[in-house]
DNA sequence: CAGTGGTCTAGACCACACT
DNA sequence: GTGTGGTCTAGACCACTGC
């Protein structure tokens, strides 16, 4: 037995199994410890392993809906409640999404009626005023080879090919939004700004679409800076105001980042939201 | 039985047990419904409020080990395995913390080596950098009547009893903080800036010890602003320096307001931490 | 050693959604 | 009705902690 937790052929239960479905494990959770890992883990975290190999590999896409939790189990040799287990976590990292009745989905930015999952900024007035969608000007989109810095944060080497965008956000007419973003040339291969402009959704819903890559989770660092020249031209404030500056870095699936975001957002009547525990 | 779920008693089951152990819901679980409250929630569900329901009365202060799974299921008549999910979601919630071979405990903001865990301010040098304890200045401690803004985020009346702190908060000798709390006078009888200034814990540790108030979560709306002249001295910058507002609202138990802060951050070298998923 | 949380299984039944 | 996730139980055994 790969791990060392309790397994039902033990002679000891008092309405002993015959051996024959005895639940072994197979051979990609055996290949698991195989695979040099000394590491044991719990059954329940191999299966995680395991569906989320899947999702990387793509043999679920975004939206798409995963075999039951009966089928899983019987593919993975092990119990429901096991799978159960490792959905749950999938579920509460936001990978899968459970509804009850219909099954078990693979998470997306698309169709998620909470248009920006990952953008915090809300108007103050608390708050349904509804910010109706935002109004998305890309100002530039250019190809570069990557500077040190941006090389670093995305796992690349300097002078790595890039790609660069540059938009603005509006509300309701008044610019609150200058983003730069910038993305690992390999794996956004053909991004145009014509792509760009032309989609209505999200963006990060364009590049599960368009190039296959899932953004799962970022992690940011927020400053308080004052405009200069250029952005207080585009967002339409005078040089010196105060702008929140929120520099994100996101990831796929396994922690490889994969997009380097830097915005400045006007907080005069908004705000950035953020829930503590 | 209170709940529409499954019931070990079906005459079904294969292993028919005897009715003498039926797991019949106890009193308390049972005036949950007769409390008025029509909605039906999961066994788990109700047991999660049940434990909730003992660390508010204080039966379970904070560091203290709660009783055994086993010992909770047995008084809650009901299996180990619902209170077990009823604890995994307190302990996700970060009310319990659960220690493996020694029993699972009420969370507490003393004695945790993360000694700050609301505070998402952290150096911008990625950052084995520990940034030492940091140093703290009481300005001020009054009490005053609140203003209307005040009353409304603490759910108090306008005119009712409050205290108000002032203080700084340094690192390595060069100013970060300037935070004003406004704390509930009702809760907080006998606060006094000899107090908090004797103090060396972080204060919401002192809020537990002194007066029986846990803050078990918050939310913030962050902004950028610009000095004003109050601000910048406190703080050693110019007027119009830009800074990182940070307005918290916390909360104890079951959602009740207990604290207003107000906080001006420094982002020259530091930054707000968060994570997004 | 005993006591605690952690894992795993097997099976029953409920609630919901679609057909 | 059928199939899905959701709840609940009972019991076994493992892993860690401290006496």
């Amino acid at each position: 037995m790969a791990t060392p937790h309790a397994n039902p052929t033990d002679s000891t239960a008092p309405d002993a199994h015959i051996g024959v479905d005895a639940p072994l494990l197979p051979a990609d959770v055996a290949s698991n410890a195989a695979l040099g890992a000394p590491a044991f883990s719990p059954l329940y975290q191999q299966i995680k392993s395991l569906i989320l190999r899947s999702l990387q590999a793509g043999e679920w896409k975004p939206g798409d809906m995963i075999p039951s939790e009966f089928d899983l189990a019987a593919r993975f040799r092990v119990s429901q409640g096991t799978v159960r287990k490792a959905i749950d976590e999938l579920a509460t990292d936001n990978l899968l999404v459970r509804r009850q009745g219909k099954g078990t989905f693979v998470a997306t930015h698309a169709e998620q009626h909470i248009q920006y999952r990952f953008l915090r900024l809300l108007p103050d007035a608390s708050s349904l005023e509804a910010q109706g969608p935002a109004e998305r000007r890309i100002i530039e989109c250019r190809r570069l080879r990557a500077p040190a810095e941006v090389a670093r944060q995305l796992d690349l080497r300097t002078g790595d090919a890039l790609f660069q965008v540059k938009r603005v956000l509006a509300f309701s007419g008044t610019q609150a939004i200058l983003e730069d973003i910038w993305l690992p040339g390999a794996a956004f291969k053909g991004l145009t700004l014509e792509t760009l402009s032309s989609d209505k959704g999200p963006m990060y819903a364009l590049f599960e679409a368009q190039f296959g890559v899932r953004m799962v989770r970022a992690v940011e660092k927020l400053k308080a800076v004052a405009a200069d020249a250029d952005a207080a031209a585009l967002l339409g404030v005078e040089v010196g105001h105060p702008l929140l500056s929120v520099e994100r870095l996101a990831y796929t699936y396994n922690d490889v980042p994969m997009e380097l975001r830097r915005g400045l957002y006007r907080t005069e009547t908004r705000h950035y939201h953020n829930e503590l525990s």
